[in-house]
DNA sequence: GTGGTCTAGACCACC
DNA sequence: GTGGTCTAGACCACA
């Protein structure tokens, strides 16, 4: 399963974080039905309930909605999506940037290791 | 306390982190005398013990080394040190370049995000 | 339909205020012939015991009268029209301002407020 | 109790409504101290989990927000909550002049009926 | 079969 | 004692 969860930080929380993760990197693409609440409970190994909030506050962002009686469906529309993506790289990038700070490194030197690194992908 | 440890990893590991850490950012500078182990097991509240062994695997890297009776201090082979914040700051960049690669920017865009929030800090 | 009911009250009531409600709004105009008993019953899915109840109770009203053996006809007391109408209209604001009552607002508040959502009809 | 439920709409979303009501009209004051959830849910005889969601979505709309330990408060924002009275007082507005509307009375005549009907209170 | 709501009861972190 | 999370299991409306 591809489903892990960090103590300390609400598993409704990381659902959303997962499934949103997924809608993003094209698993779920735009216009697909989600899987039902309860299957996706059963594969994350929680109880349908939390995966319901986590589709819910999901729901909340825009990035899927509720057809009532026939599922969920990822938005189409694509500039939020973008918008998300975009938000999920730039916290990565900023996650790092605080880790590296109390190196201390120049902007270049960071900007030359990460073409350096970049090489092993 | 600048102490949290990560559930999952030996604690030991993850002292020898924090000091090799301090040792690169600073905090400890070349030459200095490192506090001694009970004092360091204190603040950090774990077994003296523990401590004793993550300053023994620290002295196996080299960035340390115990001086005859008076204490452990601070390499002073720069190279060592530099050789060692360089390492850390590739890892804390691979470990962004990875979470980045499902997203699919290119390299470019990457730098250009990077610059961005760069601008934050 | 536009026969739906709210549990708590006697229907033949709910009965009576929808099709007063239709006299005088002139769905149902002065003059005319009501629809049989048991078509009114069968279209708002009712015993005809039920909607001939509450056809009874309309014509102690005065609002219809069973001419003969014919049926029902809508009065052509027009001052009563205008009267149950009227009565009707000051319910419907009544209630509202009791709600509004515990809000706090001045009557000219009230007053510039209705002439604002009037806009959007 | 004040807490009576209509059937067919979520229960939360009445309590939500209820509560937002008694912030609005003053019953709690900007900056006061909400009872505790659990308190509140026996008082309304529902499920605490349930008053939990209702207050929850409250927060969301930044009428109240949670210390954490000590318990929730009224925002002090009078600015939001005039807001919110506002769109209160502007939905019962609304909702009576739809059921006026097929009565077809004019503007000035809802506003003399309005004024004549104010008297009451 | 789908999402949504509700209850009951447990547990946690924080102060 | 406070808010918050999670589970288990039931029920509902809708198509």
């Amino acid at each position: 399963m591809a489903w892990k969860f960090t103590a300390g930080r609400p598993i409704y929380l990381q659902l959303m974080e997962e499934i949103a993760l997924r809608v993003v990197t094209g698993v779920y693409e735009p216009g697909d039905k989600l899987p039902p609440v309860r299957e996706l409970a059963a594969e994350a190994e929680v109880n349908p309930n939390t995966m319901q909030r986590a589709l819910a506050e999901l729901e909340a962002t825009g990035m899927v909605n509720a057809q009532r009686t026939s599922g969920r469906y990822v938005t189409e529309d694509q500039g939020l999506l973008e918008q998300y993506r975009r938000n999920l790289a730039e916290g990565y990038i900023r996650e790092a940037l605080q880790k590296l700070k109390p190196l201390g490194y120049s902007l270049e030197e960071v900007m030359d290791m990460l073409r350096k690194v970049q090489e092993e992908f």
